[in-house]
Formats: C-alpha cells, sequence, structure tokens
RNA sequence: CCAGGGGUGGCGGAGUGGCCAAUCGCACCAGACUGUAAAUCUGGCGGGUUUAUCCCUUCGUAGGUUCGAAUCCUACCCCCUGGA
C-alpha cells in the first residue's frame, strides 16, 4: 500500500456536514436510482447519489427544479448529491453518433432529449454550473472534453486545452453564483474539476497543472480508465494522485467494478460512482462475498474476494439461501434466490428493485470495510 | 364413420424437391456492461472428428418415386376442427 497517498483523506466537509471516506455514490442520472427509491437507497446504507446536469437539464427542466427546491427535494433524498457536468455522455454519445451534436470552443450543442426525441440544448461551462446550482448539489463537476482511450495526440490536446479553459470559466462562475446567492462558506458546496489526457502522461500532467492553477476543492479521474485490453488502468489511476498534494480530495468518475474501486482507494481515490451495481442488477448480474467481509484482513490485498451470481440460471430455480448469507439487504434478509430467479423468470419489477437494493448493499458493505468500520 | 386441417430439434413455429442439421422466437448454457441513448447486448445451443462449402443421425411410423426428400406418392398411427 502506498501509505504517502493512501488514508490522508477521512472525511470531507461541506455545508457543515461531513462526508465519511472513501464512499461511493451510485448513478441516480435523471434523479432516480432506476427501480428503487429514496428509501430503499437508505436501507441500503447508502450515503450519496450523482445526478447528471445534462438528463435533468433535458428533463425535468432547470424551472422545475428551482420550483422544487433542488433535486433532493424533489427525489426526496436527504443524503448527499454530486451533479455531473454532463460532459461524458454528451462526448461519448456525439463520438458514436456524430449527428447528435457538436462541439465548440464556446461548448456542447446537442439534439437529443433524454425522452429520446430530439430537442436541442446547448451546455456552456457558465450555464452547467447555473443549472447545477438549481440542482442544488452538495459537489459540484467542472464542465470537460472527454477523450477516449486511444485518442489522436492532437484530440487529447485539445480536450486538455478546454478542459482547462471551460474549467476556469466554470470556476468563476461557481464564485459568482455563492456571490448571487449570498453563500456564506458553510453553505457553499464545492466544485472539482477533471483530469483529462487519455494515456498521455505528460497531457495528464498538464491538465493537473491547469487545473491547480485555477484552483479546484478537488479533481476527478476523467476520460475512460481502461488499458488496450480494458483492464481498468491502475498506472493511469496510480499516476493522477501524485500530481496532487497528500490530502487533496480525488473523485473516481465512472469507477468501477469492485476491484476498480479497492485498487483507487489503496492509490488514493476518495469517491467514486458507477452504474455498473445498478445496470448489472437489472442484467441479472449480482455481486457477492465469496466470505464473510468480516474476515476479509486485507482486503487491498486478497484476491477473488467477490464473485458474481448469474440470478437467471436455472440452478437458482430452487435455490433456497439468499443471494448472499453475508449481506443484510432487504432482498437477502427477506428472499430466496429461487423467488428473485422467478421474479426475473415472469419479468416483474420488483426483480430490479431487489437485485439493485442488494448490489448496492454489496457496494456499502465494501465501502464500510475501506473505512475499517467493519 | 364422413369432410377438412395438421404432426419439424426442450417448447412454440418457419420451410413445401438440391443453397436444410433445418429461418425465427422462447427456454437453456457462457459472457459482456464501468462520470446510464442499456430491464440492454454478444456468442453457443443434434452428435463426431482430421474444424471442413467433412461425416453420422434427425422433420409422426413404414415403404416408395428420384441422381437427390422435412418437402412428392402409398399405407398406417396420432392430434385438431366441423358434420352424422
Amino acid at each position: 500500500m502506498n501509505e504517502s497517498v493512501c488514508g490522508k483523506l477521512k472525511n470531507l466537509k461541506i455545508k457543515g456536514k461531513t462526508i465519511l471516506l472513501p464512499d461511493f455514490f451510485p448513478d441516480a442520472t435523471r434523479g432516480v436510482i432506476r427501480s428503487i427509491d429514496s428509501r430503499d437507497l437508505k436501507d441500503a446504507k447508502i450515503n450519496g447519489v450523482i445526478v447528471n446536469t445534462y438528463h435533468l437539464l433535458s428533463q425535468p427542466g432547470p424551472s422545475v427544479l428551482k420550483t422544487l427546491g433542488g433535486v433532493r427535494n424533489f427525489m426526496g433524498w436527504d443524503g448527499w448529491v454530486v451533479s455531473d457536468s454532463g460532459g461524458f455522455q454528451l462526448f461519448s454519445i456525439i463520438q458514436k453518433n456524430k449527428s447528435l451534436g457538436s462541439i465548440t470552443r464556446d461548448g456542447v450543442t446537442f439534439h437529443l432529449s433524454s425522452k429520446g426525441g430530439r430537442s436541442k440544448y446547448k451546455i456552456t461551462p457558465e450555464k452547467c454550473i447555473q443549472i447545477q446550482f438549481d440542482i442544488h448539489s452538495d459537489i459540484m463537476v467542472a464542465l470537460d472534453y472527454f477523450t477516449p482511450y486511444k485518442a489522436k495526440d492532437e484530440d487529447i490536446k485539445l480536450s486538455v486545452d478546454l478542459t482547462i479553459e471551460w474549467g476556469k470559466r466554470c470556476k468563476d462562475e461557481f464564485e459568482r453564483q455563492c456571490e448571487i446567492r449570498k453563500l456564506k462558506n458553510s453553505d457553499r458546496p464545492i466544485l472539482f474539476g477533471v483530469v483529462q489526457g487519455a494515456h498521455n502522461l505528460k497531457e495528464r500532467e498538464r491538465c493537473a497543472a491547469g487545473l491547480k492553477k485555477i484552483g479546484f476543492e478537488g479533481y476527478g479521474y476523467g476520460g475512460w480508465p481502461f488499458d488496450d485490453e480494458m483492464n481498468f488502468d491502475l498506472k493511469l489511476t496510480e499516476f493522477i494522485p501524485k500530481l496532487f498534494d497528500k490530502g487533496t480530495f480525488l473523485y473516481g468518475l465512472g469507477v468501477g467494478n469492485p476491484q476498480a474501486v479497492v485498487d483507487s482507494v489503496r492509490l488514493g481515490w476518495n469517491i467514486f460512482d458507477c452504474v455498473l451495481p445498478t445496470r448489472d442488477a437489472r442484467h441479472k448480474r449480482l455481486y457477492v462475498f465469496t466470505k464473510d467481509p468480516k474476515e476479509i484482513e486485507d482486503i487491498f490485498n486478497e484476491k477473488d474476494w467477490y464473485e458474481y451470481v448469474y440470478i437467471s440460471r436455472e440452478k437458482h430455480v430452487r435455490g433456497n439461501s439468499p443471494i448472499s448469507p453475508y449481506c443484510d439487504c432487504h432482498a437477502c434478509k427477506n428472499y430466496s434466490r429461487s423467488y428473485l430467479n422467478h421474479l426475473f423468470a415472469i419479468d416483474d419489477s420488483l426483480a430490479y428493485r431487489l437485485s439493485t437494493i442488494h448490489n448496492l448493499r454489496m457496494y456499502s458493505m465494501m465501502m464500510e470495510k475501506l473505512r475499517g468500520e467493519i
């Protein structure tokens, strides 16, 4: 374990409350963790969620969120809320289909609403921050320019240039909004910048330096954190924290599967979000510890401490045991594998709910383990 | 008993002389999913091997026609729908 970066940041104070670190916040992209509600989230010991600025801009729209007093009120959630800038999906979708939008120095224009229709949206760095204030999130993300892993050098350079430029505009707008809203220091959300640069370490370094100069309260892992073989890129994950002072708040955007989260915590990252546990749940892939997490002595150095259960397999039709004997989630406490298998077989939405609750509880237990609570 | 329709791989259901070991769907098996265009997608799914526009067995049963039959003919068995 790298003691110089690991474990330095034990908590983060925002708006007078404290986030215990590390933690994992699942993706409530559109203001909901698909198939479950805020109470389920709380019961699964989830402390925070990340919502998406672009998706919420598209629906329900900032004025609705403003009227409702922010997304927390809107979704009946009293935990932490991170708002992602929307950069990632905009860029990744435009890269898949160029007709869906365009990118200029001023911002991103996009022609697809979350309804599937063809409304037009333009997100500039300023607008991105304004909407995040309407969302009323605790942690905000500066608009960044995403590049895929295999990006060409010139694209990487452009992405770093614009990520820094937009970062500055976001930061300025952030300060302006705090002023307009007369937020005291204890009421302010925090804003972090995103380190781009793809696989190019020099560009990563340049991006980190540019962002540091602007001065954010944290920094995110941008881009696609995988190597050529689609393995989680540990080299990059280790490299980026070294570009910042010890104790800097670091956010692993889109990270990751359980092993990637554990590895990233070891390397100094503090908060994570990823669609995997919730999407996998809906896709019938459940996560289970291979032994009681209390008995995992050193999760950073152990292997095979978790595995998948493909719950719709025929072998679970008569499975009288819970998904996991080491799990205290609503699904494991009250239902058998057999029942869950049945719910999937008949396509009942309860299958998605119970599976999602379970996978999220697995993640929250993993985080408890990483915080040394169990 | 008469008339009509039909029996195809675990199931449903295409195919109606060669390109058929047989479209497709379901089920089943093995996977993928990483700041959510995703309750989605990929591959396998008769057997064998020298892995190939190869061999064997298979489209109710038994014969037949044909260079060649799931496909045509005959008989038989079974199912469905009307009628006595």
